[in-house]
DNA sequence: GCGATCAGGT
DNA sequence: CACACCTGATCGC
């Protein structure tokens, strides 16, 4: 369950699935996807009052998002205040503009199931990534063409991760295809015996299996029995996999006592065959599976009783998937939104902090002077998993041109950089032999100018005892150039899928579209090199003040949205 | 009466 | 196989 505070250390006067406390004084709002535990605060009447005296705040998510939302009337009163984004082509808003009140138009249009947004911010203070809930595949993030600028991966500063199953005893989790197969084969062969066998789908929460609803729709030409169509009104694409006729023989119908229905063998909407003969019913309830590095997998499906069985599913990526997204983007910072069960926040953040680049104890790199390196191209890696990588991406037509790129750096690399492998030693404790198959940070660039400043910064992220960031206890962190804060916002939709990616959306303003992409995260005190722009401080720090007394800044910033599907 | 929070269950 | 949600008890306003 996502414990995230809700605000970015880089842009706090965002916030993003969390909507109570400090979060009431956010200038922009960000939902993900609709599940509960990021909709904290969201019915609140004080967030209700401040909506109705402000002329900018707005909540800004993907359409289907806004459509379960206002389907439910506690939420209904954000209807003047949602922004949906608009993922099917690129679209360009205004963010924020207190001066005009102008807010850009989004073409509306219906996402095809209702998909989990991530968020890339991009702007002056670093390109940020909030993943939402998400999972991914290994080797996914070299697919996603909204991490990347042309051939190269975003210098990232911060990820806010979806971090529930990082922990090595979540290893492994079968991919959705897998599972989706188990699943469909084990319906198949019941509802295949007679009209009498159905199949009831006990799936707790609200949304999140639409997938599942379309692919048995499909393999079986049938439609699901659901309570109530409402929230699927908006969405075609979905709509015409479910049902409220309970003469289907595929069922994810609720009841507050459904379980103990089932018990006595009646479905949750209490159908029975038309004939009055006894239905044959087996329950199947998704559910996390997961396997240890060296366990031999199971079998994604398992009996739990005489009719009721568990499938594996998951809406969260494994701790090698997790790992290998991680050691290729190569953020700064990382931050946990999720403490794992049986876990410290502690734990997590030491485990996370691994994953970061810079971090203390990863000798691999060596810092050269300030204005001497540009990223470069491509640094040999030290090994050569690097290429186990590159069939799958290249396998994904839309983004060869990327993965050849990568590959051409891979080849044309020829400096070694003999120390990496200290790297892998030391992640041993959390993942012995961890066969990730993504290709490192180190794979793509080489060290980026730093200052001692920024170096030094690098890792007040990962040492942080606090899961929410620390917005303004460290003096030196206070994100003091409000005046140049903009936004270049990517939101992506995780569909919860391996094949298809990638929705990204981006906002950025026009002083940092000139910077190129390994600038335009830069801190602000980093000593200016001949492409930014020296912060002017007294200027900063006034508007800060503001900030800081809650008064309103005005922060100018343009969104745009690219999406692409491979 | 309402909302927040927690415990406990599925 | 551990997620997301529901229910009910309790507390404070």
């Amino acid at each position: 369950m996502s414990s995230f505070a809700g605000r970015m250390k880089e842009y706090p006067t965002v916030s993003l699935d969390r909507f109570d406390r400090e979060n009431l004084h956010a200038q922009a709002y960000f939902l993900s996807h609709c599940h509960k535990d990021h909709m904290k605060g969201l019915k609140g009447p004080l967030l209700k009052r401040k909506l109705q005296f402000s002329r900018t705040v707005r909540l800004y998510c993907s359409f289907v998002t806004k459509e379960l939302l206002l389907n439910n009337p506690k939420y209904a009163f954000w209807e003047e205040y949602v922004v949906p984004l608009e993922l099917e082509s690129p679209t360009q808003i205004s963010l924020v503009d207190e001066a005009s009140g102008e807010v850009g138009m989004f073409r509306s249009d219906a996402a095809p199931v209702p998909r989990v947004l991530r968020f890339l911010f991009e702007g002056c203070h670093g390109n940020v990534l909030y993943t939402g809930d998400f999972r991914l595949a290994v080797g996914d993030a070299s697919r996603m063409e909204h991490l990347h600028s042309g051939s190269r991966v975003k210098d990232i500063q911060s990820v806010y991760l979806d971090s529930t199953f990082y922990d090595p005893r979540f290893y492994q989790i079968p991919s959705r295809e897998v599972c989706l197969k188990g699943i469909l084969e084990l319906i198949g062969n019941w509802i295949g015996q007679s009209p009498y066998h159905v199949v009831w789908l006990n799936c707790k929460a609200a949304y999140g299996y639409e997938y599942l609803f379309t692919n048995l729709g499909d393999e079986f030409g049938t439609q699901i029995h659901v309570n109530s169509l409402a929230m699927f009104k908006k969405m075609p694409e979905i709509l015409s996999y479910v049902t409220t006729d309970r003469t289907t023989q595929i069922h994810a119908c609720r009841h507050p006592r459904d379980e103990e229905f089932f018990q006595g063998n009646r479905l949750p909407c209490g159908c029975s065959a038309t004939d009055g003969s006894p239905l044959r019913i087996i329950s199947i309830k998704p559910s996390t599976m997961w396997f240890g590095e060296r366990t031999k997998k199971t079998n994604v499906i398992i009996k739990t009783g005489s009719s009721s069985y568990r499938a594996c599913f998951s809406f969260h990526s494994s701790y090698s998937e997790i790992k290998d997204f991680l050691s290729y983007l190569q953020p700064v910072n990382i931050f946990p939104s999720v403490v794992p069960i049986g876990r410290s926040l502690t734990d997590v953040t030491q485990m996370l902090r691994l994953m970061c680049r810079n971090q203390p104890d990863d000798a691999g790199f060596v810092y050269k002077p300030l204005g001497v390196l540009k990223r470069s191209r491509a640094q040999r890696p030290s090994d050569d998993r690097f290429i186990t990588a590159l069939p799958v991406a290249t396998s994904l037509p839309l983004l060869v041109s990327d993965s050849t790129s990568a590959a051409q750096n891979y080849f044309d690399c020829t400096e070694s950089n003999g120390e990496d492998e200290d790297d892998e030693e030391e992640e041993e404790e959390e993942g012995k032999g961890d066969v990730s198959k993504a290709p490192k940070w180190e794979d793509f660039f080489t060290a980026e100018p730093l200052s001692d400043s920024q170096n030094s910064q690098s890792h007040s992220c990962c040492s942080t005892a606090s899961q929410t960031p620390d917005l303004f206890s460290d003096g030196d962190r206070i994100p003091e150039n409000l005046d140049a804060f903009s936004l270049t916002l990517s939101a992506s939709q995780s569909n919860q899928s391996s094949q298809n990616l990638d929705d990204t959306l981006i906002l950025a303003q026009s002083e940092l579209e000139e910077l190129p992409a390994s600038q335009a995260s830069s801190d602000f005190d980093v000593p200016p090199t001949p492409e930014s722009k020296a912060p002017q401080a007294g200027e900063l720090l006034q508007l800060y003040r503001k900030l800081a007394s809650g008064q309103e800044v005005v922060i100018r910033g343009q969104l745009f949205f690219f999406w692409s599907s491979s």
